[in-house]
DNA sequence: TTATTATACATCGTTATACGATGTATGCAA
DNA sequence: TTGCATACATCGTATAACGATGTATAATAA
């Protein structure tokens, strides 16, 4: 059981603003978690993540700062800003709005 | 509070499809029915819903009826086919796995 | 009577995103 | 020394949502 990529759309956004609030991460490190913890219902790949956070940090919701990992490589952690913050709080509440409206017209 | 567009893409299809399996519906009447048992939530326009019926149509999931209305007007209703119905229970779970994969890394 | 709104179908162009493909570079293991 | 994992990135294609627009008729309001 896979999900069709147009059902993802719009959720990447506020799921990356979500991550980013518990902690900072860099980009490859979170298609690592988002994939382990949908367990593959969600298959991030570069192409979908990293213009994502460009459009995020464009949008003054997050920001990064280069660090050096202990492998020697070079890492750009994202953290969210307090416009970040706050439109964190709008998508979620946006979802479960969502959520609900599909539930009562998806089951009825 | 309303639904930006992007987040709802993919949603549509198998609403028309549970819509359509609980008794034949015509398309203006979809449009009505959505937007009410939404509150507004959702706001289908014609250019949203009449492609996506032919979209379904084309891919042999729902089929249509003209027939005349008692207010003279000509309405095309819509059925669900066979395929359609096994569609329907494939979305259905689809959405439930990512609904639960988006709750995950929303609230996390 | 006339103007407007609601009904009911439809298409087209714009916009935005997801994603596969591709590219660069490094470290480590087989 | 070949390949894989890490880690960044961009580009082109496909697709869907939606506003705008169009046609036509019936009902209602001015």
């Amino acid at each position: 059981m896979t999900i069709g990529k147009e059902m993802t759309r719009g959720v990447a956004e506020p799921i990356i603003l979500n991550l980013l609030n518990n902690k900072e991460m860099y980009g490859y490190e979170i298609i690592k978690v988002v994939n382990e913890k949908t367990n593959n219902a969600f298959q991030w790949k570069e192409g979908t993540l990293y213009p994502c956070l460009h459009r995020l940090e464009a949008a003054g919701l997050i920001k990064n700062e280069w660090q050096i990992a202990a492998n020697g490589k070079p890492r750009k952690y994202y953290t969210l800003t307090r416009k970040g913050a706050a439109e964190l709080a709008v998508k979620q509440e946006e979802w479960n709005l969502f959520a609900k409206s599909v539930n009562v017209l998806l089951f009825a």
